[in-house]
DNA sequence: TACTATACGGAACGATGGTTCCGTTTGTCA
DNA sequence: TGACAAACGGAACCATCGTTCCGTATAGTA
């Protein structure tokens, strides 16, 4: 679960590759291995196999795990590079002069990123719902970011004051499971426009009735 | 996969158990591991294993596979029993006066399944969203009774004439992963009354305001 | 070039879980 | 009550997958 590093006794043990001087092939390893698991990641999730990674690398599987201690830690590596900038969107978000059109926006890119990136979706099924414990770090920062910007579209009277972020939370972990493999990217479009039309006060429709849904932000 | 049951081959091949005379032991064993199978299917999903279902119902793992040729047939014929009076129900709804709110009510009811057994839910997951291909014929009635009720409720005006059977269908699919274990109730609760108010025409609010989500639904 | 720390590959291990097989038990019927 | 088909139990089998281990290969360096 947790990485379980609290101190600092993981610096002289280093069991796994620290940041030091690697090796020229070392490197060109673990890159590849980073790209084959973001690829593989991000159509099959987070059940693709460690051998299938290592294949995809040419790469064995002793050297996968020279890099990441355990398929978790790969995982929460990709994850980071995913998340980190979706939590600076949100807080970027946070400060744009209509922070209702801003939150939509938001949604839309973190509803999109959970097409181009199944693991995510797997991510934020599994953790996204529970925010209870900040037992899943990883997605806490995102979650806190979410949460500013969505009291900052009520404030300025766009989100429906009665909406939580646990309630956006359970949403968005909901829409990250329409399967991009089966739901197309137009449908699944259009379930995120329903579920930020029933956040939004007066609800006007996000749907492409006529086309607002294509002009994405600036209708009005 | 399918049960690839299409023709009477089966009648005389019978590899499993067919309706024919039970012995005593038979019989009551085969109830106890359905009993066994509902109560932890219902709290952990598919995902249960069959021993555990064996050792439950205080039999060996051969007598659950003499009765089931295999998880999937187990899980299927729990699954129709949850499924068939849901399809009846929505049957009925569409016949209701009112049935925009007859509508709400079922979405509700199946909403309210989901959190009683958990193996509906991950049914509706796995397969709710692909509607594409008659696939997976359980679920098949339920869809299309779904689909008629959703039209009766458009004709009268209640729910969005844009919304389809296949919003409807992802939306419920999204809804059966607001997990029981992490949700509790009165958020699921929200978070159906928030797809609903997306779905009515008008959008008053279900979410618990005033009361209106109390006063909507008798009970649960 | 020779030497060694570093890194590599992938067989092997252990855990999990579905399914099969077969020797044993038991209900049923004469 | 005796005999046999029906049913039982659960060890064993097989497949999957994460992880470890260790003999081998090689980059870097003197």
């Amino acid at each position: 679960m947790s990485t379980g590093m609290t101190g600092s006794e993981q610096l002289e043990a280093a069991p796994h590759i620290a940041e030091r001087h690697l090796r020229a092939d070392a490197q060109r390893n673990r890159e590849r291995i980073l790209e084959a698991a973001t690829a593989l990641m991000a159509t099959h999730g987070i059940d693709v196999p460690i051998d299938e990674i290592a294949q995809r690398a040419e790469v064995g599987i002793g050297t996968v795990y020279r890099n990441f201690p355990t398929k978790g830690a790969l995982f929460e590596a990709l994850l980071m590079a995913r998340i980190e900038p979706l939590t600076a969107a949100a807080r970027s978000a946070a400060d744009a002069d209509d922070p209702g059109d801003a939150f939509v926006t938001f949604v839309r890119r973190l509803c999109g990123e959970f097409a181009d990136f199944k693991a995510l979706a797997d991510a934020m099924a599994a953790s996204g719902i529970d925010l209870s414990a900040a037992k899943h770090e990883i997605s806490g920062d995102l979650i806190a970011a979410v949460a500013v910007l969505l009291h900052r579209a009520q404030q300025a009277g766009r989100i429906r004051p009665d909406v939580t972020i646990t309630d956006v939370s359970a949403m968005m972990a909901g829409l990250s499971h329409t399967d991009p493999l089966f739901l197309d990217a137009p449908q699944r479009q259009r379930c995120v426009a329903l579920v930020c039309d029933s956040l939004l006060v007066g609800a006007r429709s996000l749907l492409p009735q006529g086309d607002p849904l294509a002009s994405s932000t600036p209708r009005d």
